[in-house]
DNA sequence: TAGCCTTATTTAAAGATGCGAATAAAGTCT
DNA sequence: AGACTTTATTCGCATCTTTAAATAAGGCTA
């Protein structure tokens, strides 16, 4: 049970959070301004941010032109100040990528993997090599690293160690945080599910911005969801939430790679829709190679075979029932589509699945939700891990006198937190 | 935008807080053990309990006996510090309820409705004379009052003025709380989804205590649910969250009231099961007047009729797929079943309903959940309206100087709050 | 029953923190 | 150059929690 008091001491961290999360995200921001955004005294912002400058994590960066006055100061967070990495711990390969403290990439290197269901061993061994190559690529420095995300294809099981469980790899247990260590890195390791890095990666600099509640719904082979309930992800009691894929849409349907009947993920999810295509051909194969290719076959056959017409505008419907679902629930301002499919589907369907959507919703929460297209792609599962630490190091403000070793730390994205 | 900095007042207010809760919660204790459980020091604990005490809200009750020292002083709110009314604005009657602060029922009122479909105004002049009953009847006076609570079928719009819409009862942006100002009461109107204040009922009284992450699933002639997440009742963006109900269960399937199709009000929700029963009879009436001595009725038939037997087992099978669906999205560390159909399904189906859950719910977040009957009933509703105003109280530490007058505040109920 | 021992609570003093007012700094404008 | 304007810093103060020491309130012992 973590301590419910207060000090003034924590009055400070907080504080010092604030203003350095404000910088983050807002700045280059002048003290003035920093002021009025925050609620803080001018006292206060001009202390505080004098620690942050000799801390090294703030730095002045220009004034702005005053037009009678003494001019504004502009302060923003110092990139240099240290760097992260994130790794994408995929089905097909291990992406890692450094980036300095502005979110900058640096670096990046990618290893696929051969075999499917890779040992933990080897995994263990790509990402120590690595991170060889990416410090030597960037010019950087181990001690320079302020954290490591790892984004990881199935649940997390938060607690003492952190433990993957990790079906589509064969992971079960897997304690990735320890094994990292185990090969040398020193730097604090945060371990996520992979949809909820890049959930994070699109609310921090994509088509999440600024929202409170929202949805990042990714629809790949198979269906993952981010949760956003006020400014942090939701993880649940044990940090398995969000499992929209395998919510039962349609009760005794299609058999679901889960075991169970009728989930969304296997009506939605390309491998699901694919395989209705099939079927739907009468269980001729689709054309095409790669999954990838095979929707767009079945998109773009739309305007010429009835067959595709019609499987395309069953699978909208039901994808606009399963996001009707999530509002419903969870009632967000926002819901935002991505992961490969997702893209496919929304970028030539968005006003469809919206009506479909709206088929399904309750009106009134319907009326306050918009629903609209990712922008940064799958490949953001490795910048939304590298976020982990930062997101750790803002919500601490950086106190120099903290190491983050905990996994979950939060720090709500803009507007006041609680 | 609310102020994201904090002062040393607001150290202040939330240490008084804590103290006040846990006092609240899990009183009476020591000034001794108040320190051990919030971690706060003894002279901070002494110093703010002197104050709470001044204040009229804290009252020291008796001494625990020593074994060689001095005695501990037992404390604990004050009961009389003040009372709350708590109203139960359902389809059929309006029901009022007084306590005082330690949650004791001093007075009740019941009114029924002989519409369906209330005036508001009707429900205005009611609601006012039985405020005149409720105080005479429990021999207070008005001034007493902290807070009144109303709980309404339907969705509650938070905003400056909030607005009551219920389709059932026919009320579409109904301004309650400023209607019951209007009417000449003072204290502090609070209103939210019937719903919604069962399950905190629940939460803080009932089956839910004690869980940080938790489901309270009700089920009557229609469906709804109360999601808690860290402590807290969700609401989303526009407090409409939690509408599980109408939820897509069956893709196509029967037409709920809601208009859309395959709700899992539809399959679940009392009407619904009798709707399906009836079918299954050949169109056949189900005996028995209204629904709750018909699903009665239905359960008591399963052992002699394989048409009901084979009905009730299909409803389990929904309802376990939708309570699926719940454990899958947010991974809750405990689900309440409640509702009057919700608890005679419950209480005979248990442990059935439990393996149709495990059949539809992913393993690693099933495994971490347990499934409950409620404890309260539906009844509860009332209370649960009262410890609306309560908990504004408590998550202002009481302070003398604040009059609550915003609607939704925050407290979490045990364990730490960030 | 007086004195000692133990535990609970209160008091005193110290260290931190944010705020408002006053002051300094750095420009523009005339 | 001097007046004026806007931004940043400094200083004294009120508030707050903490630690350490003092006090209160019993039981126990002889």
């Amino acid at each position: 049970m973590q301590p419910r008091r207060a000090t003034v001491r924590d009055l400070r961290r907080r504080n010092r959070s604030t203003l350095l999360s404000t910088l983050f995200f807002e700045g280059p921001l002048s003290r003035h301004e920093l002021g009025g955004r925050t609620g803080l005294s001018a006292a206060t912002v001009s202390n505080v941010v004098g620690e942050l400058i000799d801390d090294g994590l703030v730095i002045e960066a220009g004034q702005v032109e005053s037009d009678g006055g003494r001019p504004r100061v502009l302060l923003r967070v110092d990139p240099t100040f240290g760097n992260v990495v994130g790794i994408d711990v995929g089905e097909t390969g291990v992406t890692m990528e450094l980036f300095d403290l502005s979110m900058t990439r640096l670096a990046t290197v990618d290893h696929p993997l051969a075999t499917p269901q890779p040992d933990v061993a080897i995994v263990g061994e790509i990402i120590a090599a690595g991170f060889g190559t990416l410090l030597a690529e960037a010019g950087v420095t181990e001690s320079s690293l302020l954290g490591v995300g790892i984004g990881v294809p199935g649940t997390v099981e938060q607690g003492a160690t952190v433990r993957v469980h990790a079906q589509t790899i064969g992971w079960d247990g897997v304690a990735l945080a320890d094994l990292v260590h185990a090969k040398g890195i020193t730097a604090p390791v945060f371990v996520e599910n992979g949809a909820k890095t890049q959930g994070q990666a699109e609310m921090w600099f994509g088509a999440g911005r600024g929202a409170r509640h929202a949805v990042i719904a990714l629809i790949g082979s198979g269906i993952g969801a981010t949760v956003i309930t006020d400014g942090t992800t939701y993880r649940g009691a044990t940090s398995s939430a969000g499992e929209w894929g395998h919510t039962t849409l349609s009760y005794g349907g299609r058999l679901c790679r889960c075991g169970a009947l009728g989930c969304l993920e296997a009506y939605v999810g390309a491998e699901g829709i694919l395989d209705r295509f099939r079927k739907a051909r009468g269980g001729k194969a689709v054309p095409r190679d790669d999954e990838q290719s095979q929707l767009d076959f079945l998109l773009d056959a739309v305007d010429r075979s009835d067959i595709a017409a019609a499987l395309v505008e069953e699978t909208v419907g039901y994808l606009g029932a399963g996001i009707a679902n999530l509002v419903n629930l969870f009632n967000p301002e926002r819901i935002v589509l991505g992961g490969w499919a997702g893209m496919a589907l929304g970028s030539r369907l968005l006003p469809e699945i919206r009506t479909a959507t709206a088929a399904h919703a309750l009106r009134h929460a319907y009326d306050q939700t918009s629903i609209v297209l990712c922008e940064l792609g799958p490949d953001a599962v490795a910048v939304g891990a590298a976020t982990l630490p930062v997101e750790a190091l803002l919500s601490l403000g950086a106190d120099p006198r903290i190491r983050p070793k905990a996994q979950i730390l939060q720090v709500s994205q803009g507007k006041g937190h609680g």
